[in-house]
DNA sequence: CAGGATCCAAGAAGATACTG
DNA sequence: CAGTATCTTCTTGGATCCTG
């Protein structure tokens, strides 16, 4: 997740912080999938395919690091695990609403730019 | 960048998708510096501190392919080669505004959880 | 069940040298 | 000036084994 300087942050920098960690391989989908209820680690492996053991916990953490999702933990046997999107990390859903409209009212110009793209470039 | 499946693509595979570019080392710098003005190559290197000829070369040719900046070329000499942001990079601009306004209403209690989290384990 | 620890492969990024 | 080509390094992510 590199390096980051707290004391010279720039907006860009923070946005680009927040993208980054947006970005990756998987928290997009852990957030969709906490998003309605909460849910477990067994349900989650298996709610999104192809993401590892060591991944999904990864991804778990960091999330509920920036306060996007809470982890609760039940004392009982087996143990039991509850993640669960948090007020926070529900108002960045909301913010992320936006670039999903920005997607379907540009899914067409998008695609055109990548073909003309190709076609003028070895494609 | 990763494997895509235009096949099966889901709105969470493309917004993902769009996470992962714009997320990445230095789209949104390269954005952030076109925005306003037409630029040159050398000039972006200069104001982008420590990108890499490489990775500004890189990074210009995938935002080109996205459609969202645009590149002309000057039979000049010396060359010269001017990239300007695309009306549909100004719309994603606008898009991504509402990640902005999140972020400054929302740094304080984001940092605090960092915080906590970083006090709860081994920070 | 819910992970922690370890090892390894692939891709992203940096450094450097060279060109039309 | 605006890149391309090549080599190396660093970072992510996957596979696997182990534990409370």
């Amino acid at each position: 997740m590199s390096v980051r300087h707290p004391e010279v942050t720039t907006t860009c920098d923070e946005v680009r912080d927040l993208l980054e960690r947006l970005g990756d391989r998987w928290s997009i989908y852990v957030l969709y999938e906490v998003a309605d209820a909460p849910r477990r680690f067994r349900g989650l492996q298996r709610a999104i395919p192809g993401i590892s053991q060591r991944m999904l916990t990864l991804t778990l953490r960091r999330l509920e690091e920036q306060g996007l999702i809470t982890r609760t933990v039940y004392a009982t046997i087996p143990p039991q695990v509850e993640y669960e999107m948090s007020d926070l990390g529900r108002s960045l859903g909301t913010a992320v609403l936006g670039l999903v409209t920005w997607l379907r009212e540009n899914g067409e110009p998008l695609e055109r730019a990548r073909e003309r793209f190709a076609r003028a470039h070895g494609g």
